[in-house]
DNA sequence: GGGTACATGTAATCAGTTACATGATTTA
DNA sequence: TAAATCATGTAACTGATTACATGTACCC
């Protein structure tokens, strides 16, 4: 008789969930929302609907049970079964050939920034410096501080660890775009002043 | 009298198709799949399918038009129409609000690596490795050396520029990708190193 | 003249997104 | 007790992914 035919089509949020359960033990999708927010959430969204579809799929499976509450909010609890921890490992042991995706809509209006006006240039400059310091000073503070300093990774906290490893790539990433938008805002300004010290002022084109 | 409706359902893959299709001209999927793969493809990848999906979608709100060959290959080729550049450059002119969407399963592996074996994260750390080096080596020439060396950039020719910057994008996220898994292998290799002096040699050696 | 890589497209499925809707708690 | 916010879910739609399938050009 064979094993499992499971970790068949599976995706990452499938991978999210059952890592989620694996660690913070059983869960309500609330809870796993929770839990998200605070780690990948911050670089990957992943909407709440999304959290409460997934678990019935893994149970579907028999990589999770489900516990229904009877009373009150009647919350729906899941757990992760062997298969589950089984099909987990197997995935972390099988090497991810996907490059990450970077998908920023801020990137694409650059891309065809030419098309638009000299000032719509300017604003998506702007805009994307401004959320990129945002962020980047939100979590610069609860990644460094909370995790890095508030607990000196006890070295045998490992799953802390790993955890704030998370947000720290969210960091570099973050440093990387206002750097880049910072470049772009210069580029924009001398296109500026190079049109204006040429006299034209033609408003619709660049 | 009201202008336009349009610009109501349009996705990132819809603005994706107009601004090229205003910049490239008329241009068959076949041909946006080439231009993608060469620019925004290498980042926020675009399944070949989609961009023979979406042109229709826009022929359909009369942001395009189609024409298709009779002969041969029957090629459909896809021009913009005027409501479809003013659609763009609406777009443009609106901030995107929506911070990046880093979609990486490196990293959620690497989120959950406590769940597999030492061996495990010490495999996640060193294939993510290769690949950001790779995708780095691979377009920090075709980028730094076609883009900005080849044509230094000729200040009248300002599509190439902003085309050049979403893949500058890409270099500086690589390379802090790159820094971000030097250090977790570096982690891995610390981590193993401690098993080994506590003298537990547990688990998979065979 | 057969293989192989490029070119071109379609179909089915399903995950993901958006929107809606309401229940429970807290606070003013 | 009303308002606001947190908590909990479902339903519909559709874009995205995967798989399939065939045509055309080129090269050995």
């Amino acid at each position: 008789m064979m094993l499992t035919m499971s970790t068949e089509q599976l995706s990452p949020t499938s991978f999210l969930v059952l890592g989620l359960l694996a660690r913070e033990g059983p869960s309500t999708p609330y809870e796993l929302k929770r839990h998200v927010a605070e780690t990948l959430g911050v670089i990957w969204s992943f909407p709440h609907a999304l959290l409460y579809a997934e678990p019935p799929r893994l149970v579907a499976q028999g990589l999770a049970t489900e516990d229904h509450e009877l009373t009150g909010r009647r919350r729906r609890t899941f757990s992760i079964t062997d298969e589950g921890i089984e099909s987990l490992q197997a995935w972390l042991e099988r090497p991810a050939r996907e490059s990450t995706e970077l998908r920023d809509v801020g990137l694409l209006q650059l891309l065809f920034a030419n098309v638009g006006s000299r000032d719509a240039r300017h604003q998506i400059a702007t805009d994307q410096l401004s959320i990129h310091r945002g962020k980047l000073a939100g979590f610069e503070q609860s990644e460094t501080t909370e995790v890095l300093k508030g607990r000196p990774v006890p070295a045998n906290d490992k799953p802390q660890q790993w955890r704030g490893q998370a947000l720290r790539m969210g960091v570099l990433y973050e440093r990387a775009a206002v750097d880049f938008w910072e470049g772009v805002s210069l580029g924009v300004a001398a296109e500026e002043a190079a049109t204006v010290r040429s006299g034209r002022e033609d408003v619709t084109h660049g």
